[in-house]
DNA sequence: CACTAGGGAA
DNA sequence: GCAAATCCCTAGTG
């Protein structure tokens, strides 16, 4: 089909990669700096260059002519007429409008870099409806307090807006990294992400794996902030983790940090808070009880942790505080409600992202293998599943019950090794129980239960344990050497890559680990498996498929010390 | 007053 | 387009 290059440019800006050709890999990590993978099958990856792909490229320095000739390269052979030229139109359109500050901040100017552009109808109508009117050839004016509205209506409708209105002061702070601890010292990707936070001088996002330490370029953010921040997380495990992390890394005193959470009520310099904090309200038609800490204190900083997970009235309360510094965190920019154009205007566009494979080959993170396991249906199961409905055919090709016997194949594989099993129901983790003999961890385990059982699988005395979505949140759940994936949300990227973190932490010895996700044959299971490891495949992962494991009987890795190298010969083919 | 169970929200 | 988990608040208990 194609005679020359691994890529297939089409003219409506997709991508097609052929995984068969030499150069599929060199292509693979290309792509992703200007694209966004869409689709998987087995031969072709289809990725989209949209015009948000193309800002965030812009932002990190990339050219519209360096894309080009990467498609070009890839392809070998010319762009489809127009296309280059379009790729050039919609990167150009980053930074072409700025917001600058006048007025001592009441009031903002819009520039643009020629009158045509304010001319645009989309441009002129949609900074009016923001209330900005035109006051020069170049220029419109209008309200500060519509900054936000202003981006996010703008980058709607195709055109980013470049943020140089600043930032208001925030209350001095005195925080210096704690020097008594010699040992500790920022990581180079970590220096590297805190710095260009800094040059920025702006607000934006960085983009690291789980495990990678994202705390600490938070840490480093408000060491170089050197102001009053308030710091946002998804849970109450995550807001007591950077309580800690502040007390520990830095000098503040401990009566500077702060939680705000259900438990307690303190405002204080540094505060860390969670999301549904400030979005709780008591019944629906009800206002927000506690977003006003947003504007408790001055804050200089705020840094929004796990910001795919932002909720919408947050969004709504950050447009409004645009001239606070933001920080974004993420270990996966996508989000499954598509609303990646609004974290770009509001929180800021990506500052910085490293590859899991370059962390990989550097040897911060594990090298994991993923090995995909089809599982048959018993013919009864077939029988049940071919009668059922749409949503009735995935929950029971998510719980067939003949994975229980593969997992069990897998766990015995592994002697030795700390196996984490992750699941989406109940039902389905309790008989894995009863067979495995391992415990099971759900939501409605007891918090020091929980730590008990950590505890053990820490110490290696617990070799297998179960858990429930738990996983997806946990942040204080024990690292494992091989994580068995038996059943998923409806095709969630994300869940996909936090369930994978939880190997990702490096292993002694020659650093592997695995991930097998067990999926039933001929079934609508598999599209959604192949939805859920989009983000992963980006990030250069790739599945194995491995039929009939563990049916030739007799290979079993088995080493002293725990960590063993789970023996190639188990894993044949 | 401290603690827990249960409801609502997203 | 589902099930499960989380968090916050309140009412009930001792």
């Amino acid at each position: 089909m194609m005679n020359k290059g691994p890529c297939l440019v089409r003219r409506d800006r997709t991508v097609l990669l052929d995984c068969g050709h030499p150069e599929f890999e060199a292509a693979r990590e290309r792509l992703p700096v200007f694209a966004e993978l869409v689709k998987s099958p087995a031969l072709y990856h289809t990725y989209r260059i949209t015009p948000l792909s193309l800002w965030n490229a812009a932002a990190l320095g990339a050219s519209p002519e360096e894309i080009t000739e990467c498609l070009e390269r890839f392809s070998g052979r010319g762009l489809p007429s127009g296309l280059a030229e379009e790729i050039r139109l919609l990167m150009s359109r980053y930074g072409r409008l700025a917001l600058h500050s006048a007025d001592e901040g009441e009031r903002l100017l819009l520039r643009a870099d020629s009158e045509e552009l304010l001319n645009e109808p989309e441009v002129g109508t949609t900074a009016a409806a923001c209330g900005y009117l035109r006051t020069g050839q170049l220029e419109m004016a209008g309200s500060a307090a519509r900054r936000g509205m202003l981006k996010q209506e703008l980058a709607r409708a195709g055109y980013p807006v470049l943020d140089s209105a600043g930032y208001h002061k925030g209350e001095a702070l005195d925080i210096r990294w704690q020097d008594g601890d010699r040992s500790f010292e920022l990581r180079d990707y970590q220096r590297e992400a805190a710095e260009r936070f800094r040059a920025f001088g702006a607000s934006g996002i960085v983009v690291l794996p789980c495990g990678a330490g994202k705390t600490l370029v938070g840490l480093a953010a408000l060491e170089a902030s050197k102001c009053e921040t308030l710091i946002l997380t998804s849970n109450a495990t995550s807001v007591r983790q950077w309580t800690e992390e502040l007390k520990l890394r830095t000098h503040l005193p401990p009566e500077s940090v702060g939680e705000y959470t259900g438990e307690r009520r303190q405002v204080r310099p540094v505060t860390v808070a969670t999301y549904q904090m400030l979005t709780h309200r008591a019944s629906k038609g009800d206002g927000f009880k506690h977003m006003g800490l947003l504007g408790e204190r001055n804050w200089g900083l705020i840094v929004y942790d796990e910001v795919h997970l932002l909720p919408a009235p947050v969004f709504r309360a950050t447009a409004e505080i645009q001239a606070t510094l933001r920080l974004g965190l993420t270990a996966t920019l996508v989000r499954e409600d598509g609303r990646e154009g609004d974290v770009f205007s509001l929180i800021g566009p990506k500052i910085y992202d490293c590859p899991w494979k370059t962390l990989e080959d550097r040897g911060w993170i594990a090298a994991v293998e993923c090995l995909e396991i089809p599982v048959p249906m018993e013919p009864e199961v077939k029988r049940r599943y071919l009668h059922g409905t749409a949503k009735e055919k995935f929950r029971l090709a998510s719980a067939n019950p003949a994975k229980a016997e593969m997992t069990v194949r897998i766990i015995k594989a592994h002697e030795g090794a700390s196996i984490l099993v992750i699941g989406q129901y109940l039902d389905q983790l309790a008989e894995l129980a009863a067979i495995t003999g391992a415990p099971v961890i759900t939501g409605k385990t007891p918090q020091q239960a929980r730590m008990k059982l950590y505890s053990e699988f820490n110490e290696g005395v617990l070799p297998v344990l179960i858990v429930s979505k738990v996983a997806n949140f946990a942040v204080n759940l024990p690292d494992a050497s091989v994580a068995i994936e038996v059943s998923g949300a409806f095709g969630s990227r994300q869940e996909e890559a936090q369930r994978l973190g939880r190997v990702l932490r490096p292993k002694r010895g020659d650093n592997r680990a695995f991930f097998y996700t067990l999926v039933t044959e001929d079934s609508r299971e598999q599209e959604f498996a192949l939805r859920r490891r989009l983000f992963l495949t980006e990030q250069g992962y790739e599945y194995t498929v491995m039929r009939g494991f563990g049916d030739e009987s007799g290979t079993r890795a088995e080493e002293p010390g725990g960590e063993n190298p789970h023996s190639k010969e188990a894993f044949g083919s």
